[in-house]
DNA sequence: GTAAACTCTATACCTAGTATAGAGTCAAGC
DNA sequence: GCTTGACTCTATACTAGGTATAGAGTTTAC
């Protein structure tokens, strides 16, 4: 399979893809006589698994981590919890962190409606207070 | 004031006072015989605006927009409540993304405990899948 | 044989800063 | 007057997670 049939497959892009590689979340692939790579199995398998953790908000770096624990598979998993436990918790923060800006950006909208001038404007107001 | 005390002033670092400059936040302000950025009043304001903004989750894009405005103080302010009620609702989404993240993510960690191998991990059967 | 579609590498761009290097400036103490 | 330390200057590189190009080579269809 070629890079092109990959990205289609997978719905990740050509250019993506290439940079999973460089990034070490994917190997380097055997290349055909053109040089062009070919794609085995094993690492469609393997970039459909990046691409579920990207899509759960992990960063390459806990990606690589995962891919890293995925293959010793003798030893406790304990570590893959804990990096999805911590993930969890980062993503619990923000959340928070959002819905306190939520609430602000509600409290500074209500101080304004659209027949005010600039000058008058109860958002300009806040914003400079 | 030179740029180390507005730093401390503001709670901006230097860097990120020349870089607002750079990207148009700021001013261009006058300098001192030996080249030193000297700020007015009215500029340390400008940074604070830009903060305030910044802290509520608003694009350097979006700030600059904001200060356009502001400095047409006779005009309506209907294009500011435009841009924060949209910024309002990317908060909203993003939210909303956040927490369908936070529900994949609890359903995966509790598909398995430390107590496991790698290979009979439910986080990772759960990602392969 | 040629044209279109594909792939290759390398590089630049994006956001919102942060972190350096190397040079110049300023104020205090001696 | 001279040195030392703290400050500032510009320019450049780096971060994450890609995206978008340029310019060259390859493959495929007709």
């Amino acid at each position: 399979m070629k890079i092109g049939d990959v990205a289609k497959t997978t719905g990740c892009s050509v250019q993506t893809i290439r940079f999973y590689e460089r990034k070490g979340l994917l190997p380097l692939v055997d290349r055909s006589i053109g040089n062009y790579r070919v794609y085995d199995t094993a690492t469609i398998q393997q970039l459909q698994f990046v691409k579920q953790c990207r899509s759960l908000g992990m960063s390459t770096a806990e990606v690589k981590t995962l891919l890293d624990i995925k293959s010793r598979p003798e030893q406790s998993c304990a570590n893959i919890n804990t990096l999805v436990v911590k993930h969890l918790q980062d993503v619990v923060i923000r959340i928070q962190e959002l819905q306190a800006l939520k609430l602000s950006l509600e409290n500074m909208a209500s101080t304004c409606d659209d027949e005010k001038t600039v000058r008058d404007c109860g958002i300009l107001n806040y914003l400079q207070a």
